[in-house]
DNA sequence: GCCGTTTTCGGCCCGACTGTTTTCAGTCG
């Protein structure tokens, strides 16, 4: 019995030894799709399988639904043991090497017998590596590294997107500060709002590249120059983080600055589609190939003559494309100058980049039901979720509500945890009156319009840490799990349900209760839970916390199609954590969320109605 | 392996960089 997550280990170590086995490469990636199809379904794993409608899943065909089916059921697949018995457990650790894959580990098993990190390393150490075909010293020395670098970092660092994102913003300040540098941002992944960042990608325009890329090594925070080619560099920040650097000529930006955002699944897709359409898309530009250039599809030749761009005028074929790019033979450059550009060339609306990760943007841009009014950062009127010095916050009401005044906000809810919060510094009955006053007196002198509330906690049986009769009297609750988190999936589940029932619940805090690469989400039927907060017109907290950021940009989907509404939240403990708003709103973009669905962008009296618990 | 408004066969994204090769294969994203 494994659920989907497990499954998915299963298929993409199918798909890893596979590839250790030479096999055909789109196998390989069928498995890795269909690992990605199963990891991302909405619906029960089991109710498909039982149903049998695993392959109405795209991606799902009829051999892995039956290899699904048996993993899920049994746990165990003939394939994969067939595999594992075939190759020493030791060798998918190889992969982890950089600069070490497939082709290269069964080299070096065939010549040397190498099954495992230690055994390469020893036959590097005894320079045993050179000796074989296609090996040479710095390969090996390479190598060396790499596993010294593999032992040295904890399993699989990557940083927390605040911290991407901060990073970013100074590497792009820093490149901008170059007389080379016409245009940067930051891509990649960070620029998709992913919770967690692998690595760092820059883009540039600029008419001298070389200058720019010796301009980046001289970022203070760089550590060790990886590669360096004309138009990409690559270097180790402190810490081991790898930043990429891509420069082109101005007129390639769009096109660069879309192939470096991603995702990989959206790009492949996009390109099957250019190639339909008559195209080939890559980071130099989007190319019309000619018309007998069809490369042996037969449908390219119709389809062209029915996709011709006409949803902009920006796609213009223009001259012949510069010397030193590397145009598919005979083919004609589109121009192309923005990445909306890009996909109305295509015969799309415009992805936004925090959707671009195929899971159904691509066939929504291509029908035109991509919602084309994503909630941003700036169309919010509120701060929600604030703490103070009453609990755990490190500043006063009056610091918080000047904060939030001076970044011109309309208003601010005053949360604190509730008594049984004790590590928080839960407050009591007297105290949350005595803190009534205080806001009061605040109220007196500031602008932004305070919120009395309260951050209560869920207890164990779903009733709420406030009798009624205060509930009754707070302007709004944020109602949050914080303790018995390892309840079994039934419980939680009842726990939740029976929380949502209250006329009074309004907001559910903490979604799921993730702490980024710390604590998994606790255990509970989303569906059933989500259904019961429709029931009640709650709705659900987007938390900015870097930590935290729920909620997970699925489960908000899954809200959405509910019609459930969203708050974007900062969970403050301090004046500069209002700052997370960011994050909320880029974790609620990559949930689809629209700015209609989201309580705090409206104004004061229309939010304080919205969320009164009655 | 999956997929299909001309398909059940024959496609399946594309290029940069490195090291080792004397013209390219492997890896990576």
């Amino acid at each position: 019995m494994l659920d989907k997550f497990g499954v998915a280990r299963a298929l993409r170590e199918i798909g890893m030894l596979l590839e250790l086995d030479g096999e055909n490469p789109f196998k390989i990636r069928a498995y890795e799709n269909g690992a990605r199809a199963v990891e991302a379904l909405d619906e029960d794993l089991a109710a498909l399988v039982t149903g049998e409608r695993l392959t109405d899943v795209p991606g799902i065909g009829e051999a892995l639904a039956t290899k699904i089916a048996q993993l899920h059921r049994t746990g165990q697949l003939d394939l994969l043991d067939r595999l594992r018995a075939k190759h020493p457990p030791g060798v998918l650790e190889l992969l982890e090497v950089p600069d070490l894959g497939p082709k290269k580990i069964a080299a070096l098993q065939a010549a040397l017998g190498i099954a495992s990190l230690a055994d390469l390393e020893a036959a590097c150490a005894a320079g045993r590596l050179r000796g074989v075909k296609g090996f040479g010293e710095k390969t090996e020395q390479k190598i060396l590294e790499g596993i010294r670098r593999l032992r040295a970092r904890p399993a699989q660092r990557r940083v927390l997107l605040a911290d991407a994102l901060e990073l970013g913003d100074r590497l792009v300040a820093h490149l901008g500060r170059s007389p080379a540098a016409l245009r940067c941002e930051l891509a990649g992944s960070a620029r998709r709002g992913k919770e967690t960042v692998g690595d760092l990608d820059v883009v540039a325009a600029s008419g001298d590249p070389p200058a720019l890329a010796a301009h980046l090594v001289q970022f203070p925070l760089v550590e060790e120059v990886l590669a360096r080619g004309d138009t990409k560099t690559t270097v180790r920040l402190a810490g081991g983080l790898q930043v990429d650097l891509r420069v082109v000529p101005p007129e390639d930006w769009a096109t660069l600055l879309h192939h470096l955002t991603g995702s990989k699944a959206h790009h492949v897709k996009l390109r099957g589609i250019a190639r339909d359409r008559g195209y080939t898309l890559s980071e130099w530009g989007l190319y019309r190939l000619p018309a007998n250039a069809a490369k042996g599809r037969r449908r390219t030749a119709t389809a062209t003559s029915t996709a011709t761009p006409t949803a902009t005028a920006t796609a213009t074929p223009t001259s012949t494309p510069d010397a030193d790019t590397p145009p598919p033979e005979g083919s004609e450059k589109v121009r192309i100058d923005s990445e909306a550009a890009l996909y109305a060339a295509l015969g799309m609306q415009p992805v936004p980049a925090e959707l671009r990760e195929d899971q159904g943007e691509i066939e929504a841009a291509l029908a035109g039901a991509l919602p084309e009014d994503l909630v941003a950062a700036g169309d919010v009127r509120g701060m929600v979720h604030c703490h103070t010095t009453w609990s755990d916050g490190r500043a006063t009401v009056a610091d918080m509500a000047r904060a939030a005044e001076a970044l011109g906000m309309e208003y601010l809810t005053i949360t604190d945890h509730s008594r049984s919060a004790g590590y928080a510094g839960g407050l009591d009955a007297d105290r949350l009156r005595r803190q009534w006053d205080e806001i009061d007196r605040v109220q007196e002198q500031v602008k932004v319009k305070l919120l009395k509330g309260t951050e209560a906690d869920i207890l164990e049986d779903g009733s709420l840490d406030w009798p009624d009769q205060i509930l009754e009297r707070l302007e709004v609750v944020v109602a949050s799990i914080h303790s018995r988190m390892k309840m079994d999936e039934e419980q939680m589940t009842r726990r939740l349900v029976a929380a949502m029932r209250q006329p009074v619940f309004k907001i559910w805090g903490h979604a799921m209760g993730r702490l980024l690469g710390k604590r998994d989400p606790y255990r509970a039927r989303v569906e059933e839970v989500l259904d019961a907060l429709a029931a009640s017109r709650g709705a659900i907290e987007v938390n900015g916390d870097p930590e935290r950021l729920e909620a997970d940009p699925r489960l908000l989907r899954l809200a959405g199609a509910r019609r459930i509404p969203v708050v974007l939240s900062v969970d403050a403990h301090s004046p500069a954590a209002l700052g997370y708003l960011r994050l909320a709103a880029i974790t609620a973009r990559r949930g689809w969320v629209r700015r209609g669905d989201v309580l705090n962008v409206r104004p004061f009296q229309e939010f304080r109605a919205a969320v009164r618990p009655v």
